[in-house]
RNA sequence: GCUGAUUUAGCUCAGUUGGCAGAGCACUUCACUAGUAAUGAAGGGGUCACAGGUUCGAAUCCUGUAAUCAGCACCA
């Protein structure tokens, strides 16, 4: 097998197999140095930030005085790279002092604070390319010459050192490999995201869309993605009232004041919508969360420890002012209704109720066909008691116990500091965007703090008063994100019960067939189908195609034999075989289909 | 919000150096009556994102605003 050799910042150098994940790093990383001496070169004076390879390539940062660098110049670039690659430019490592590293450096302060975080002792490991010098945080090829198969694939900023409050780099991102073969097909997919985008088979599909014109974030359901969210509202209002759940409906305004009990005038207010001032003193505000709405509904009645768990559940409309930038189809958006639920418990039931939901939240999931998943136990970040409530007693208890539940069940999750809401830690389920964004779709959150904030009691065995916990828990997510995330998912093509169109009835000839095809319809729709009739003057193969692309998952054709039979000639999505069955035998089938959500199992 | 790019018909996009606003798909009408991925023809459709400016003249150049996209930051 082949062999690359691989120069480690300690200055250890080793053989290592071409194919393995260690080399591919290796020539991340030597890429994104090349790119960097690229960049000094073709750009004097430029300043450079961190270089680092990533899962998928590699990205270096940059600052400009004048123009930052442009995605039009990234072809320049990566001829300059080949030039490096070609004259199989020489890596060299060296550790050197602090004050011989920083003059190598000259008047860059980017790559002077790098260099100065990397020290030790006084030393400092840098490799130097061409003109550029910098921090050796991770091993190289030797030799350059293998970076033959890369792209640069965009720009974007990016905040020096990850924080908003410091200035913003230009950050180029690209990929590379050693076989042209790998590069081609990693361009490859990297296109095939684009087309799983829901956003595009959104507007493909007349799924919804969003008008700048009427509101940014604002989403617009079309009847087809209406049908789909429908037919998700139903499936998971009537599983949670089958596990207990007592569902509601509460209003989307609310006085501020409740808010500012709540805590989320304090800690949440960026994202709110400015409060509605009435006039009279009264001031309304649009929640951006559903949880004080279902704090009044467990207020409403003294409430007793025989009522415990209670367990409030409403598809809950809610607005939050998310900032231009981080906008994005039906992934974020400005008006959400989420999936949501609070379950108010005593102390002793929290780990049951926490079991509970997590496995309803795998069936669901079981339902919908989604695997790929991983658990995070979302943190607070202990420094920043701006955003988080200052009560480590709370966070330390919460914590320890979220993360007991999830040890006692044995599921594998990773830890993350600053990723908890403002009142509580969370687990929450993370998934990936076509794009591969990293995105929340299920949570689960223990939160003592709301409780408190709203003196929450119930009574109980001994006749006194007790402060339940809250569980906040929302299994699909928001209807659009969750839409969203199917929708990429299944790449268009709903499984049956879920797509808005399940069954297209083409006629061969519309005044001889149309009749029957009708008569059909009607029949399926009685039985819960939604069947349409494309009873356009368009020709058969039109009509195919056009089923076809809509990624209607039956579409059946009616002639002369079907009509003489009482028959159907049935075609699946994506299939090309085509199988006459009599009426009452595709129903069977339809209706098999429907029941098990399409799944093979 | 920040960096960069983009914004032209319902959708996807052309539009040269500043000189009459374009195509494909979709839509409407007509003809064709069709057996599994696009029948043919004709027609309608535009405040060239918005607001200013330069110019004899602006889709095109300049300034500002908004939105969208890639990403960062933030987050369901």
């Amino acid at each position: 097998m082949a062999q690359v050799q691989v120069l480690s910042p300690d200055g250890s150098v080793q053989k290592v197999d071409r194919d393995s994940q260690e080399a591919l790093q290796a020539l991340r990383q030597t890429t994104a140095l090349l790119a960097k001496a690229a960049l000094k070169q073709e750009f004097p004076g430029i300043r450079l930030g961190e270089d680092n390879a990533t899962d998928d390539g590699f990205f270096i940062d940059s600052d400009k005085d004048d123009a930052q660098v442009s995605a039009d110049q990234l072809e320049d670039l990566e001829a300059a790279i080949k030039k490096f690659a070609k004259d199989d430019a020489k890596i060299e490592l060296a550790t050197v002092p602090l004050d011989e590293a920083l003059a190598q450096a000259s008047d860059d302060q980017f790559s002077n604070e790098l260099i100065k975080a990397a020290a030790k002792d006084g030393q400092v490991a840098i490799y130097k390319v061409g003109d550029v010098v910098a921090v050796a945080n991770a091993a190289v090829l030797t030799y350059a010459d293998a970076i033959k198969n890369f792209k640069l694939l965009s720009v974007a900023g990016a905040y020096w050192q990850g924080m908003s409050s410091n200035p913003m780099l230009q950050r180029i991102y690209g990929t590379v490999f050693f076989k042209k073969d790998a590069l081609e097909e990693d361009l490859k997919r990297r296109q095939e995201a684009k087309e799983r985008d829901h956003r595009v088979i959104g507007n493909d599909l007349d799924l919804f869309f969003v008008d700048p014109k009427v509101g940014a974030g604002l989403p617009y359901w079309m009847p087809k993605g209406a049908t789909i969210r429908r037919t998700i509202e139903r499936y998971i209002i009537d599983k949670e009232v089958a596990n207990g759940y007592k569902h509601v409906y509460t209003p989307v305004l609310m006085n501020l004041d409740v808010y500012k009990t709540s805590g989320h005038w304090q800690h949440y207010r960026e994202d709110m919508f400015p409060p509605m001032d009435m006039g009279d003193g009264e001031q309304l505000e649009l929640r951006p969360m559903n949880c004080p709405s279902h704090i009044q509904i467990f207020n409403h009645h003294i409430r007793s420890y025989r009522e415990l768990p209670l367990r409030i559940a409403e598809l809950g409309m809610m607005h939050r002012y998310e900032k231009s930038g981080s906008l994005s189809g039906l992934q974020r958006v400005r008006e959400m209704t989420l999936n949501d639920g609070h379950t108010f418990v005593a102390p002793n039931q929290i780990l049951d109720e926490f079991k509970s939901i997590l496995k309803l939240m795998i069936e669901v999931y079981h339902d919908f066909d989604i695997n790929d998943y991983t658990f995070r136990l979302s943190y607070r970040d202990p420094k920043n008691t701006e955003k988080y409530f200052d009560d480590d007693e709370m966070w330390n208890n919460a914590q320890t116990m979220l993360k007991q539940a999830m040890d006692d069940m044995g599921l594998e999750y990773y830890e993350a500091e600053g990723e908890a809401a403002f009142y509580g830690p969370k687990l929450d389920v993370q998934t990936k965007t076509a794009l591969g964004n990293d995105e929340t779709l299920s949570t689960i959150q223990l939160d003592f703090m709301l409780p408190k904030q709203f003196d929450l009691k119930y009574v109980g065995e001994d006749g006194q008063e007790h402060r339940p916990i809250m569980i906040h828990r929302g299994l699909v997510s928001t209807m659009e994100r969750f839409t969203a995330y199917l929708t990429e998912m299944y790449k268009g093509a709903f499984p049956t019960w879920l797509s808005p169109e399940q069954v297209k009835l083409i006629p061969v000839k519309d005044d001889v067939h149309g009749e029957y095809a009708d008569k059909l319809r009607n029949e399926f729709a009685a039985a819960g189908i939604r069947a349409s009739v494309d009873h356009r003057n368009e020709k058969m193969g039109y009509k195919i195609r056009e089923a076809q692309t809509k990624k209607v998952p039956y579409t059946l054709v009616v002639g002369e034999n079907e009509v003489n039979e009482n028959k159907v000639t049935v075609r699946k999505y994506g299939e090309t075989e085509q199988i006459t069955k009599t009426k009452a035998e595709f129903l069977d089938q339809i209706l098999a289909d429907l029941a098990t959500y399409s799944r093979e199992d």
